[in-house]
DNA sequence: CAGATTTGACCGTT
DNA sequence: AACGGTCAAATCTG
């Protein structure tokens, strides 16, 4: 944590780097007569990278504020990503009490939350907020005043059995109740869910109809189509970080403390508005999930959806956003950093 | 029978 | 005191 910015220098150089060379493999793509899988691989990929390293950027620079958002929010599950549903970040915790004291008990004070919202188009056969690829397990439901629908809450199903302390509340709009309203709180640390990607929803679809069968099989298919079929709502990002929620790059890391946790992945971010975790994966992977529709998007729009890098295995490097501040030093001139 | 859901009670925060 | 979030016993499901 002490030394932390180094590793984010040369993240953010790595990242860049790695997205110049992406355009390039992209470039001879056009001309070549490659399949449009491997062209939207590379775009996805091209988008994750860049949107890492604004990330970074974002984080160094402003504020100063904890945007234990994006981080958090970074993957934890991002449905979102998947369908591209917009995430509005509304953190409620660090700020304040992010001093550190009694983890435990400000747990959940601390833990970044992040809403998304997924329209769910009934010729989609889908009733429920799509999965998000983690398995989740209800524990309770609310009527919360003034909502017209009770507000659901789940948590990680491996809690228990893998200290895994994501949670998401569920709430279906008053306005349109084709839209789900989903709060993400905490980002996993379990090894599940990226086995079934993007699947149809089942949590909330389980209490309507049940067949959640094809979540695996046509997780890829289902992901990009179900992508098209949500709308991503938008809330006011002027008022958002910039910072995207999901998942982030690798390195920040300068930090050594290499996760407590001892399984190889862990979460993408942890609860703690400090602490940020980072999957190895995720810079290659997570894009996946990304989608296409966003291309024509604004640069806002598309750093705030990203996503799911729910997925990969992840080792989780905590390190103190504290330390993360934009260096005036930092070396953009490196050699090879824009060509 | 194990695991998930339901639902009223309990607790912390505002 | 009200509200939102979580717990946990009862119940359901496969």
């Amino acid at each position: 944590m002490e030394s932390g910015w180094c590793w984010e220098q040369q993240t953010l150089i790595a990242e860049l780097v790695q997205g110049m060379e992406l355009a390039k493999q992209l470039r001879a793509h056009l001309n070549a007569t490659s399949s449009v899988e491997s062209r939207d691989e590379l775009l996805q990929r091209i988008l994750a990278s860049y949107e890492r390293a604004l990330l970074i950027l974002n984080w160094g620079g402003s504020m100063g504020q904890p945007q234990s958002v994006g981080v958090s929010a970074g993957v934890p599950e991002s449905p979102i990503s998947i369908n591209g549903s917009s995430r509005s970040d509304e953190f409620d915790g660090g700020v304040k009490d992010n001093q550190g004291y009694n983890e435990a008990s400000k747990k959940r004070k601390t833990t970044p939350r992040w809403t998304d919202h997924v329209r769910v188009s009934p010729e989609n056969g889908l009733e429920g907020p799509h999965d998000d690829g983690y398995s989740w397990r209800k524990y309770g439901q609310k009527d919360i005043l003034g909502a017209k629908y009770p507000r659901s809450y789940y948590r990680c199903t491996y809690r228990n059995t893998q200290n895994c302390w994501a949670t998401k509340q569920v709430q279906r709009s008053d306005e349109d109740p084709t839209i789900f309203e989903i709060t993400y709180r905490g980002t996993h640390t379990c090894a599940h869910g990226n086995q079934s990607i993007p699947s149809p929803e089942k949590q909330e679809k389980k209490q309507k109809n049940t067949n959640n069968n094809y979540q695996q099989q046509q997780s890829q298919q289902a992901l990009y189509n179900f992508q098209n079929s949500l709308k991503v709502i938008t809330e006011d990002l002027d008022n958002k970080e910039m910072v995207s929620p999901f998942s982030f790059p690798s390195a920040y890391g300068c930090s050594k403390n290499v996760s407590s946790y001892s399984p190889s992945f862990i979460s993408p971010a942890t609860p703690e508005p400090t602490h940020y975790s980072v999957s190895p994966f995720q810079m290659n992977n997570f894009v996946g999930a990304h989608n296409l529709q966003h291309l024509e998007s604004d640069f806002t729009e598309i750093i705030s959806t990203n996503t799911s890098a729910t997925n990969s295995p992840i080792v989780d490097l905590d390190f103190s956003l504290d330390q993360v501040e934009l260096d005036p030093n930092f070396p953009f001139d490196t050699p090879g950093f824009f060509s």
